[in-house]
DNA sequence: GCCCTGACCGCCA
DNA sequence: ATGGCGGCCAGGG
């Protein structure tokens, strides 16, 4: 197993899932970003063991189930830019949720200072 | 198996 | 800052 310092989902939770380890590595990585704080799609696959697969982070949430409660929205694009279009319903809930916890957002964006750095293996 | 799509990313004009 | 392009890779038809 080369997951490095990723560990899996609760066992309690993973029974009723998909099974798919890459999916849940991502969902757990996504679980460690702390509150108030964000990471990118590409550095939440790197830290899950799936480096250069940011594109496999966008699915994961996508398809993450809603009992997960999963702090998506503490995942923007690179450089803090929020993925979802513009004038979205997707990015104004992103960027109210993330005011909610305190980080500051404009123009789409988040401040660079924001941006934790998961622990990379 | 082939083709298209996409909550991505970095590079370059 | 903005837009286009190729690279990447898993899903779905």
């Amino acid at each position: 197993m080369r997951r490095g310092s990723v560990q899996p989902l609760d066992p309690a939770r993973t029974q009723s899932l998909t099974g798919n380890a890459a999916l849940e590595a991502i969902w757990y990585t996504v679980c460690a970003i702390p509150r108030g704080q964000v990471s990118t799609y590409g550095a939440v696959a790197r830290a899950a063991g799936l480096p250069g697969r940011a594109r496999q982070t966008g699915y994961a949430l996508r398809v993450a189930p809603p009992s997960l409660n999963l702090p998506w929205h503490r995942v923007v694009g690179a450089g803090g830019r929020i993925a979802f279009p513009k004038s979205s319903r997707a990015h104004a809930e992103q960027a109210r949720r993330l005011r909610a916890e305190g980080v500051a957002v404009r123009a789409g964006r988040v401040a660079a200072s924001a941006i934790t750095d998961l622990g990379e293996p």
